[in-house]
DNA sequence: CTATATTAGTTTAATATTAAACCATTAATT
DNA sequence: AATTAATGGTTTAATATTAAACTAATATAG
């Protein structure tokens, strides 16, 4: 059976609905008024290591750079991070998370793991698995395609 | 294989991230600035016909009553809707649709119907087709959790 | 080398959104 | 019937975001 085109937009409308669901219900459960975006650089930080520039957490999550000045800056008033020059290039700064930024991403994940798990009996995770795949291999497509 | 919590986490990031890189997109193709709450309130008007109150409309597409209070005034600058007063409760207004809305509706649906043919072919629409109904379901459980 | 183009980051103005306060009206309780 | 509670809509203040202008620094080209 082909796909309508309408079945497109059905398919984006449910996914734009979910999405201001769950990351509304996940940031309303973050601890000291975190954001979702601050929490996501911690949380890239504390994944992966190393440092970053403002430009690449800009592109890793499709934000502009304005909107990465304002989330790094929040972050530095909480000590979180911390900004450098990079000396090697005038430009460029170099972002790296604190310890207490470390500390602050434990406590969110800890308050958001206990409020996923308030619904999880609800939820078919196994489906959500199994689906991960499908929606990266998706997120990838539609990243190519973002100057089409 | 039983799903870790994580998984969850990573579920819900991608969703995060398409409706991000969809909904941008899809913003962007709409004509004369029309923006995607103002283009979902005429769709479900479109759609379904009849009038509905604006507490109902932000209950539809849960936002507030502040914005959605917003959308309508921006709807009603552009001729889009009409707001009436109700004769039977001094407390609601009733919304309906012009003729230029339900024509603006459609030049909105043609530009966004265009700009997605474009990616068309690079995305799996016979998967995404299938997996609607699970969205759907998720959607219903997220929204009923709403209060927990 | 010098002029031009690109890149990194900040700033500005506009906008959509939220939460909460507020006002008016209707419903419920006593 | 009068008081209290709930409901519908608007307004206000705060915030995150975007696009675009701007500044500074580096890379490229002639």
């Amino acid at each position: 059976m082909s796909a309508k085109p309408n079945d497109i937009f059905v398919f984006f409308n449910e996914i734009g609905i979910i999405n201001q669901l769950s990351s509304h219900r996940f940031e309303r459960s973050l601890p000291d008024g975190l954001t979702l975006s601050q929490f996501s650089v911690l949380n890239n930080f504390a994944r992966l290591g190393g440092t970053r520039t403002p430009a690449q957490l800009a592109a890793a999550f499709q934000v502009t750079k304005g909107a990465m000045t304002n989330t790094l800056n929040r972050l530095k008033d909480r000590g979180a991070i911390k900004i450098a020059d990079d000396p090697d290039d005038g430009r460029r700064k170099i972002v790296s998370v604190t310890r207490a930024g470390l500390a602050l991403r434990e406590r969110a994940v800890k308050a958001s793991g206990e409020a996923v798990e308030e619904i999880l009996p609800l939820l078919d995770t196994e489906w959500m698995q199994e689906v991960i795949p499908k929606l990266q291999e998706l997120r990838a497509t539609l990243d190519k395609a973002r100057d089409i």
